[in-house]
RNA sequence: GCGCCCGUAGCUCAGUUGGAUAGAGCAGCGGUCUUCUAAACCGCAGGUCGCAGGUUCGAGUCCUGCCGGGCGCGCCA
């Protein structure tokens, strides 16, 4: 995995967590791309490590092959390898769609071993960074292309049965008035190729009928980048017409915009030069520990390490939540890893400050003082906080329909600012009177519950000190 | 040619059912630690919201046209 691949995991996985939290049934599909060209190559790739002298690929002595000590170190790595040669290489680009051909046909074993282990172990690397970096996706979440491979040909039969199917020159497909071509003329949606293959607009026809009947989804989510707006929506409108999905279930593209090279150049996904995301997450925690040495150098080992995997991966995460997903990402690390202004580690200050107010306290006991306290809001810097804090259940619920996570952090940010106010002017341990004390006791852990929750719903955790 | 997205301060961006003097971060300048964490706070400076019309009591926001940029459009995903 590379930076390209963290905006729809980060905001796919915010979105599910803001879903879920408002008590809807949320359904995770990783649809990952483990059935294409690529998947070829790296299959037939991992055959040539095998045994390297090999000119044919599929005998039966070979099906006998012991797999078992095959691993991989690094999937990108071994996915450059296996790139370059399919690119300079036309004797191994050759191989390669065979691979894919047996794959697709079953009617070889060794591909399909081989396709396993590959996949298994481009999975685990996911799932490594998945645990790094907090998101919730696991195995059981998987559900990629192959996993539509035998409902292709009945995707394109119930078309037919429909009567919704033509053939043009060979290829077969769904014509559609609502969209034109190059040409102007209607546009022509393919479902399976003049040479019998299919494309990925069926592979999402029968994803789509899946998460609609057998998943029984009443709303579709498809959180990709927003060059697949137009795919997506005539690949909706051919599921509405084949009654595939019923109109009472929301289909509804999430696009966001690219990722963006040095110069606004876009960043090619599958080429050499790109930023590995484990390396991206490793640089984030060594500026955050750095800074947690300079800020507060006293804290034990231990501590300043949880702190800067904290405060780093949040911090990366948040620096692409916090905009408006339509726009295109410029690549920086400088921004990304940035920890000053509008970034995680000001929530994550807010809170660790809030917490640091009740050690001194001598209570961590979070529900003395919410539950017997009136809230007192004489001073303008507790009402700005109070009227924050009651703004949360409206700004959820938005995030929710619109599938903005930003708004989240526009509305965190503002909290966080309203309690750094509310901090400077407003004693709390000290307060003139008892009473006084308790409300603004309240209003800090009122504040604390929200940050801490509206981060989490973000994938994005907090610490007692920083 | 058609379609979608975008154009807001020097830079990066908020501003989504139209509502009062358009906000924030960074960069710049100047202040604030004898009191709960200064990873913070306060102040100053900085904008013809691409241009021109229109709708409206009211437009960054809605409509039309134009300029500029990005992306997409029958056998890749």
């Amino acid at each position: 995995m590379h930076v390209g691949h963290l905006r729809s995991t980060i905001i796919g996985d915010a979105l599910a967590r803001v879903l879920d939290f408002l008590g809807h049934r949320v359904i995770r599909q990783n649809h990952v791309g483990d059935w294409g060209t690529q998947f070829g190559m790296l299959a037939y790739y991992a055959f040539s490590l095998i045994d390297p002298a090999a000119h044919h690929v599929f005998s039966r002595e070979e099906e006998q092959m012991n797999l078992s000590n095959f691993s991989i170190q690094d999937m990108e790595k071994f996915y450059i390898k296996a790139k370059q040669l399919y690119d300079s290489n036309p004797e191994f680009a050759a191989k390669s769609r065979q691979v894919l051909v047996e794959l697709q046909s079953g009617k070889s074993r060794l591909p399909k071993l081989l396709w396993k282990e590959v996949r298994d172990q481009s999975l685990e690397h996911c799932e490594r960074i998945y645990r790094r970096m907090g998101v919730l996706l696991t195995r059981d979440d998987v559900r990629g292309e192959s996993a539509y491979n035998d409902d292709l040909p009945e995707v394109v039969a119930d078309l037919d049965k429909v009567g919704l199917l033509t053939e043009s020159q060979g290829a077969r497909g769904v014509y559609l008035d609502e969209f034109t071509n190059k040409d102007n003329e209607r546009a022509f949606v393919i479902v399976q190729k003049s040479d019998g293959g299919y494309l990925y607009a069926t592979t999402d026809l029968a994803a789509l009928r899946y998460r609609a009947v057998e998943l029984k989804a009443d709303r579709i989510l498809y959180v990709t980048d927003s060059r697949q707006a137009q795919h997506f929506a005539m690949v909706f409108t051919v599921a509405r017409k084949a009654g595939f999905v019923s109109e009472k279930v929301s289909l509804e593209h999430v696009p966001f915009g690219m990722m963006l090279g040095p110069g606004r150049t876009p960043f090619k996904t599958r080429e050499g030069g790109t930023v590995k995301l484990m390396d991206l997450l490793a640089e984030a925690v060594t500026r955050a520990h750095s800074l947690v040495d300079e800020k507060n150098p006293d804290l034990p080992d231990g501590q300043k390490e949880r702190i800067a995997e904290v405060v780093g991966i949040g911090a990366v995460k948040y620096a692409d939540l916090s905009q408006n997903r339509a726009s295109d990402y410029v690549f920086s690390w400088d921004k990304m890893l940035s920890l000053e202004g509008n970034t995680a580690p000001y929530m994550q200050y807010a809170y660790a400050r809030i917490r640091s107010i009740f050690r001194k306290g001598e209570s961590t006991d979070y529900t003395d003082y919410t539950d017997s306290s009136e809230i007192v809001l004489d001073h303008a810097a507790e009402r700005k906080l109070a009227i924050k804090l009651l703004q949360f259940p409206e700004t959820i619920g938005a995030v929710a329909a619109e599938c903005l996570p930003n708004v989240l952090c526009g509305y965190l940010y503002e909290l966080a600012g309203a309690f750094m106010g509310f901090y400077e002017n407003c004693p709390v341990l000290q307060a003139g009177t008892d009473a006084l004390r308790a409300s603004r006791l309240a209003l800090c852990e009122l504040t604390a519950r929200t940050i801490r929750r509206g981060l989490d719903l973000l994938g994005i955790e907090t610490i007692e000190r920083m």
